[in-house]
DNA sequence: CGTTTCCTTGAGACACTTCAATTGCCGTGG
DNA sequence: CCACGGCAATTGAAGTGTCTCAAGGAAACG
């Protein structure tokens, strides 16, 4: 990690707005510290962000991918939840450290000292009352996604899981503004797919591309797009978490 | 769900003391308080406790087995989490009621009304402070056995990944009582672990019977017996999850 | 430009699934 | 008491989804 000077860059730390704002409404004032963070890093891809098992320095990740994993003796590895832009790493309600998968850059990526975060997730100042329970219901949101990933292993075929893996990724990326439509950029080479889906290398190439013959995704380069995003949805059985809770939703 | 009456059923309540202690010491007040829970309920296997979507009642499952899960329309289920006595269920940290699987019952259950839990949760009350740790040390275990879960599906075989399950459930069920060395009550059919691990009800009975030919594991009726723990948890890589936060642990 | 990383393709092997049928085990009811 | 039905465990045989091994091409990078 290195630390980069103060270059212009207010408009990352809207992510973190977006994605915390998608979980629960947030006040001014709360919107107005996240936009003043400090502490910008920035890390190359396949490093470590954060050992297992580490006390973890709270950050959030505003610009790349990175990815919770785990690996095997035999050099097996399982990517557990995908980080994107707006998440949060080591900021769980959690303050014990337990083996819960090592952080890794996928891209390079740029991430912000979130400090003043926790500090205001441990306290119980009523100032922050809605930044805490954005950061709850952002840990739900995050818990479902895990549950997802459990079903994708467990019991869709390849190419089902391919298809609800990468639903998924636009969908949070669509959530901070990072997707237009079905378009999205991928920041994951097939190796890191495979390693996500459970897959070998070679099996998610011959399943991309069949995705790409039936007209359901192009893919070139990093640059992914849906083609019919219902249609992929039906697919894969995949169905959207529920975003910010719209008022009054329930009678 | 039906109610029971008021029988001598005050053992029962000691699977919760013990499943949070091992998250977080308890003080005699905390420990007075959960012994003095009220509000038996039974029900019958395969029934759902909780359905999804569903604002929960909170409860303790105090006997039998029971498990979140997926359903697919076309029939496929996932088993997310096996939900063991002394388990909580719907006394998340997180109020939101999300999509997060629905509760069934896998064999004959009796629960316990968790009201008074989750009121000192949400309280700040200092006196339940001890409490509100262990729930979140739990919480944290809990989230462990998740990834552990993922890990399974993705990049173990179907022998690893029976083996590494069968051992998780063996030190749950350790952890308050309902384990003698290697000794435990397997309260699943084979279906239910087929659910659990990914696999066909077939293959599942085939590498059972695989793991008897190795002298791993004995398993008649609901009879399981590791042979040996150590040999078991390393043909999987196996590493149990931290348990009660040893004081000085870490310099 | 050379080197590395990533993507692509082919062919054979095997882990696991599906289908189908049998067995043993209860609890029920005649 | 035995016949019955349902559920769980077991077994066999055939099919297939996915993996491994191996190699070639294409793009990115210094």
């Amino acid at each position: 990690m290195i630390r980069i000077g103060n270059a212009a860059q207010i408009g990352l730390r809207e992510v973190i707005v977006r994605r915390l704002t998608e979980a629960a409404p947030l006040g001014p004032a709360t919107v107005q510290m996240l936009r003043s963070l400090e502490g910008f890093q920035t890390a190359r891809p396949r490093t470590e962000l954060m050992a297992e098992l580490q006390t973890p320095p709270a950050q959030f990740l505003v610009s790349g991918w990175a990815a919770r994993m785990r690996k095997l003796p035999d050099g097996r590895r399982q990517i557990l939840e995908f980080l994107l832009p707006g998440d949060a790493i080591g900021l769980s309600f959690c303050e014990h450290p337990r083996a819960l998968g090592s952080t890794c850059a996928l891209s390079s990526v740029k991430t912000l000292d979130a400090a003043p975060v926790r500090a205001a997730m441990t306290s119980t100042d009523p100032r922050w009352r809605d930044l805490r329970e954005a950061l709850h219901g952002a840990a739900c949101l995050h818990e479902g996604f895990l549950l997802d990933q459990v079903l994708r292993l467990g019991r869709l075929t390849a190419y089902e899981r391919m298809c609800h893996l990468l639903l998924e990724l636009r969908d949070r990326l669509a959530a901070v503004g990072l997707a237009e439509g079905g378009s999205f950029t991928l920041n994951a080479t097939q190796e890191m797919l495979a390693d996500a889906t459970g897959l070998s290398l070679v099996h998610v190439n011959r399943v991309l591309q069949q995705m790409r013959r039936d007209h359901l995704l192009d893919l070139r380069g990093g640059a992914a797009q849906f083609l019919d995003l219902e249609r992929a949805a039906a697919v894969c059985g995949y169905v959207a978490a529920p975003r910010a809770p719209a008022p009054n939703s329930a009678p």
